[in-house]
DNA sequence: CATGAATGAGCGTTCATTCAT
DNA sequence: TATGAATGAACGCTCATTCAT
């Protein structure tokens, strides 16, 4: 990695906290500076579009660093039903203390671009879909390996799914109190339940 | 209603609005005054505290509006299941036509206080509280009825209820698909029907 | 007196000690409402020429309320050395518990107004020359009395004897301590003791 | 001197007048701006705490100017008596063309401050006590050089000397009129010849 | 007389961005 | 690449003043 790959990637990684918590309109370039210890220039000489360009690759790597943690915690995970109950325990745990701070960068991301941040909104829907397929993908190879009933609705028990880790998160970190989380997170497991062969 | 009572009557309307799509701090005292046609004194001389007096003011407003949206279309069903039922239905019909554009306040605003605006929080806390008991004590009328099963746990079954609509509304908004709302409306809806005597 | 009167008095009364303490330009009209109590309205329909007709007041009100407080030490005296000892002795005393809160209302103004407020600077002006008449007079009052020298330069003493006091005010105020103004006293006063016959 | 000095240097100097003769409340950051020809953020970058800032080392600068003035009159001066003399002539002659306009900076500022400004307040006294200090670095030199009386009370001295001076200086800017610092001056320079050995 | 809603210019400050060095 | 001086628009807010009531 040359040294502007490393310098880069210091800026995304700590724009991505910023970001995560304060949102777009909330964080400043001042603020990803006095972060960074960059200047103004070195900012720009790695972003030349500015904030905007930080931001969607700040909310890239946000996205990885959750992938990456919660892939940690599966890849050693054999049953898909074991699998899929996993990452629900993983959220669980983590609500307060995420791999990024701020909470799930795509639903802070989701709520702040709204309608006035298309080209992020793209972004997000685009990480939404990726998520989905990877629980469709493991759903999928559930069902070879006979562990995952075949005749269920896919697409369906994946948006169930994570819609209801949102929710949970939504609730949770709204109270501060894990308990909310957890309620979602009982009836989430109960489905995965029953998908189980 | 005297003028000044009109005038704050009308900030506040049209600052919900901007505060429900663009969030706090992409909400500026311009874009204020330039939607409600005021001067900043104008502004300021009904909202002495400034934005975030604003802010607050704005947020009670359209958690009302959307409450009375909702009261409009539940209070005249009669059967507790049904009353349930009915506001899933809403948020369905209304994903993408809120009574305040935006989407859901509370969850707009849960997620843009996030940890940096802790008195906005707290009002949100406050409102979801205050859903959370309007469910429980529907429940409790239900079951004095009889309409509902006295056994439940009516706390788990009232997150539930909001977590699963605010999952459905972060989903579907995110996908401008109503689909997605489909999906958790389903499973909330089936829940619905357990609590049934 | 009207309570119109009663209403402007007020006003003049506590605008003087806003104006002394903080300077036109460090005074708003606002200031002088929360003061007053009064209403924008209510301010402006008793001075109509607004914050500057106030302060013009103000200051006048205020060098009066100094005269006055002065005139009650000095009218029990009798002797013209012994009066004219008694107005630095009072100063002396009352360095930081001036009868208008600031300091000297003259000092004050003259500086404040400096260049930039010609008309305010006028009535400095005006206050400082009847000050110096004032002293001459007491002056001739002395020689005719055969308290004091006749060959002396009145208006010179005159002079002095301001300039001391102001000289000693202001430095007293600059340290907050009273020993810079006695040390300017002590000069005066033995000036003062030249001129006795 | 980089280029960021020099345009430090130059705000610095053309506040410095600007605060000087309007005062801190009077003088805007855009006065400034139109003053320098800099723009908001120029000025910004150069005083990242913004006006309270700039308005302290205004005074430093403009302490620093009226100094190294009264230095080039005095340091030809040998015998300690002419030097002293030698510094109220300099006023005399200066009171209407003073190196930095509006006057002497410690009298405006004292004033100006007041209560107000703390911070500001805190600056003048330590500038009066170095003045002070001075004043008695150049009493005992001339002692040690035996053209000064050795029984004197050399603080005393020094407090007189500047009491007089600004009480001269008062009294002759408002009125305009030199000759109110003339005789202010008359009775100091008696004074110096009091302490001549 | 008095109210207080309203104006619009101005306040001090921060913003995202540019560019000569 | 990286610096940081500089821009100028925009920020939230306060100002002195006006005027319909």
């Amino acid at each position: 990695m040359t040294k502007a790959e490393r310098t880069r990637k210091k800026i995304i990684e700590q724009a991505a906290e910023l970001f995560n918590r304060k949102g777009y309109a909330g964080t400043s370039v001042n603020d990803i500076m006095k972060e960074t210890g960059l200047s103004k220039g070195g900012l720009y000489s790695h972003f030349a579009k500015g904030k905007e360009e930080i931001a969607i690759a700040a909310f890239h790597h946000a996205v990885k660093v959750v992938y990456d943690a919660i892939g940690r915690r599966t890849h050693v995970i054999d049953n898909t039903i074991d699998k899929l109950k996993t990452v629900v325990f993983y959220y669980r745990e983590n609500i307060f203390t995420p791999p990024v701070e701020g909470g799930c960068p795509v639903q802070n991301t989701s709520v702040d671009a709204g309608e006035n941040n298309p080209a992020m909104k793209k972004e997000v829907v685009a990480v939404l879909n990726g998520w989905q397929e990877r629980i469709i993908h493991t759903l999928n190879k559930g069902i070879e390996r006979g562990e995952i009933r075949s005749d269920i609705d896919k697409e369906e028990f994946a948006v169930y799914y994570i819609g209801a880790i949102e929710g949970g998160i939504l609730m949770a970190r709204a109270h501060d109190d894990n308990k909310y989380f957890d309620i979602m997170a009982k009836h989430l497991l109960q489905r995965i339940e029953e998908i189980k062969k």
